[in-house]
This record gives structure tokens, C-alpha cells and sequence, in this order.
DNA sequence: TAAAAGTTAAATGTTGACAAAATGGGCCGG
DNA sequence: CCGGCCCATTTTGTCAACATTTAACTTTTA
């Protein structure tokens, strides 16, 4: 395991940040279910590694939401409620339009020559692309990372990766977080344009609109979902 | 120790957690500089526990921005610089306006009946202890707490104190964040006016102007600390 | 029968020892 | 006098064993 994950090409420097990848990966992935407890033990075995090695990742892991602690009883995977998810789009939303605000700032003073003609690029393969969902997931992510990266703010960008990912835990994995693409893609342009433009306030209004009408639109698959098939 | 830190009421379930506690209250009051190393075996022996506890501390708190992990090498306590506090700045805005903004909601649908009350009241106190800057500096951090309790993100509010903790390690730790009481006092009225008046955009405003202004005030004393004395 | 106490097994918390990597200093050659 | 190599020491990474706590099962008793 050791090798392959290194033969892969992340080329870990310890063993427990590899653990912790890979621990992280399965919870993403679903391989480990949501309130699922996870086993120092078992985890250490099945991964040929120490029990404290193992303790290592988990305990680098609860920070970031996806793990819940509990002392003397072990780590469990969080299980995301919808209430968090709300607030997880609160959060995802605040963040991502001040990064496009920021992004128009930059833009408009030159800091980030290349961004809007970037932007327009990822517009225009959406627009070819728009029956083939897959294609269509990879550019959506990529085109708020472009804005969060626009934004010059590291930090921020660790913090919306986070949210995003953690939202991805409530429920059945599968439910995309992009449900409309007409109407995206509109919003989408609503954002590239301000910030090509410089309209730092536009970017922010058109940024959270974004963000918003994806919960609204979210919560309605959701409240369908439990309607219908109950899994 | 053990026995101390339960006797102060805290109540740790673990030693771990106990030390990263210790270790964070070192970082945040100065006893550790930044840029600084944190020994393992140094701090274990300091504190008398195993270094594999201390190992864990670390690693717990790594995620926070307090402290940077680099492999084979160690942990060194963060150095926050001028374009970091920056970032950090917006990032307390942008969350410290979308907390106001659903506090205001949240008022207004009648969620959080006691908070109109309560942040009036803390402003009553604000104008009273006008020139006694530790306790207004109290009644700061009630008022944002307030507010980011309001929103009913717990999510938030401590991403929030991560934010608002990582800023107070910028260089001169003593050099106050709240710099122009008068002026900080008219823009907490108009939010706590916002908020109650269940107006969620315009307290979405006044927040960012808060946070905004608060920053602008802090650069100018940095800068002025910079030309003026060197320590 | 059901609740409570006692016992046992399993998991987490903590430690000390060993292995590998990095830092620092001295030595050698230029 | 300077630069690079090598070795000793320090520090981090990893592991296996011991201690403590929790959870589950059994037995006892009202």
C-alpha cells in the first residue's frame, strides 16, 4: 500500500499523512458510512500500519468536519443533518462571494490578467458540454476554483473545500450538488461577467445568488427524494 | 497537572486534549513566538507526559492555522504575515456578515427573541465603560459572539474564533484590534438597529463596513507602528 | 420476569523503545 | 580562507506493549 499510494504520484512524506488520505477517501467515497465508527485497530491491520499511526491520522482529521471525537469511545464519521447542510450553505456561499468580490477587485486592478479570459473559456466548454453531466461536474468545479484562486486568499479556499466536501456526506452521496444546468450556467455567467468587469459588488450579489438558488433548488430534490423512493 | 487543570473546571476527558490545550493557550499568550519550534520531547518532558501525547496534541491543533507541519522536521508555530491578516480579515467579514445578516432574519420570524434585548443592553454598557478598555474589549467580543450565536451556525461561529484567534498572532500581539472606541460603538448601533429591525441586508452591511473599517483602522497602526518605534 | 450488580471481552488512552531522517560541527581538500 | 563531505547528535517517525475505560454478557435477586 505504501508503494502504490506513493507509485500513484502523491508522494506522501509520512506514513500517517497517507493513512489519513486514505481514511479520507473512504468516508468521500462511502466506503465508510455516515455515524460509522471507526476502528483503530482494524483500520491499522487492514492497512498494515501501527495502531498509532492509524490514531495519528484520525486525530488530524476531526478538525476538518468529517470526523466526530469522542473521548473514550472512539472516532465516528459525521453524519451530516439537513439542518448543517443549510448552514454549510450559509457558510459556502458568505465565503465564495467575497472571493469573487475579491476576484473582481483583482481583476479590475490587474492582478489577475488571465482570469476573466479563463473564465470565459470554462463558459464556453459548459455551453458545448451540456448533456454530458460528467464533463459538466469537472468544469463547474473548476470554475469556482478559478474564483476562489482568483481571490488570492489560501485560506479561504481550504475553508470552501471543506464545506463543500463535507455537504457531500448528507445522505445518498450520490444526489448531485448540481441539479439545473440551464439556470447554473446562467448564474455562471452572471458572475464571469461582473468580474471580468471588475464590479466587485455585482460579483458578490451574483456569487451568493449562485450559491442560494443551488440550496433552493437542492432542498427540492431532497424534500422529492424523501417523498418517493425511500432509498 | 491532571489534577489542576480538572480542579480549574474544565474537565478534559483526555491528556491529549488537556496538553492541546496547554499548547494553545502557550501559542495564543506568547509563550511560544512565532515561527518558533515545538519540541516534542521538550514539551513532554515540560508538561510530563509521553511524547506520543504531545505528538497528538499537535496533531489536533495542526488543522487550526496556529501551528504549521512540515514532515521530519516538526511543528512550528504559525507566522502570520501583513497579507494573511488581510485574507483573514475578509474571511471574519464575510462570515461575520452572513451571521448578522440571518441573526436579522432569525429576528424577524421570531426565532431569537432574546437577542434584540441583549445586544441593546451590551451597547448600554458599551457607552458606559467608554475609557475602560479592557471592559469594553469584553463587551466586543459578547457583541460578535451574540451575533454568531444568533445565526444558529455553530459551524460558523467556530470557524469564525479560528479566524479572529490566527489574527491576534500577528507580530505585536499586544496591539489591539479594536482601535477607535467612538467609531466602533456607531457601527455596532447600526447593526444591532439592523438586527432588530429583522433587516437582513442592511445588516449583512453594516457588518462588512464593521469589519471593513476595523481593518482599515488596524492597518494605519500597524504602519504607523512600522515608521515610530522598531520593538 | 425484569432490573441491577458483577464479570468479561474489546476498544481506546498512554507510554517507552527502536528506526530513520535532519541538523550541526569538524575535518579534509582546494 | 572557503566550500563540500562525513560523522555524531538531536529530533521526528513508527511501533508494540501496558493501563484504563467502555460495552456487552451473565448472573443474581426482588
Amino acid at each position: 500500500m505504501v508503494a502504490s499510494a506513493k507509485a500513484i504520484g502523491q508522494a506522501r512524506a509520512t506514513l500517517a499523512d497517507e493513512v489519513r488520505g486514505e481514511i479520507e477517501r473512504m468516508i468521500v467515497d462511502g466506503d465508510l458510512a455516515a455515524g460509522e465508527k471507526l476502528n483503530e485497530l482494524a483500520l491499522s491491520s487492514a492497512m498494515g500500519v501501527s495502531r498509532g499511526t492509524v490514531r495519528e491520522a484520525i486525530r488530524s482529521l476531526a478538525d476538518s468536519g468529517l470526523i466526530d471525537l469522542v473521548a473514550n469511545r472512539g472516532a465516528f464519521v459525521h453524519e451530516t443533518t439537513l439542518e448543517e447542510v443549510r448552514n454549510l450553505y450559509d457558510l459556502r456561499g458568505a465565503i465564495f462571494a467575497m472571493a469573487c468580490a475579491n476576484s473582481a477587485r483583482r481583476v479590475a486592478e490587474g492582478t489577475e490578467p488571465a482570469l476573466a479570459e479563463a473564465l470565459e473559456k470554462n463558459l464556453a466548454l459548459m455551453e458545448t458540454s451540456h448533456d454530458d453531466a460528467k464533463a459538466y461536474y469537472s468544469l463547474n468545479i473548476a470554475f469556482h476554483n478559478m474564483l476562489l484562486n482568483g481571490a488570492g486568499n489560501p485560506r479561504a479556499k481550504s475553508m470552501y473545500d471543506n464545506v463543500v466536501r463535507e455537504m457531500h456526506l448528507f445522505r445518498r452521496r450520490g444526489l448531485s450538488l448540481v441539479t439545473n444546468i440551464a439556470q447554473s450556467l446562467e448564474e455562471h455567467r452572471a458572475i464571469s461577467d461582473a468580474v471580468a468587469a471588475g464590479d466587485a459588488e455585482e460579483a458578490r450579489r451574483a456569487a451568493e445568488r449562485h450559491i442560494t438558488s443551488g440550496f433552493e433548488r437542492y432542498i427540492k430534490i431532497v424534500e422529492n427524494d424523501d417523498a418517493g423512493a425511500s432509498d
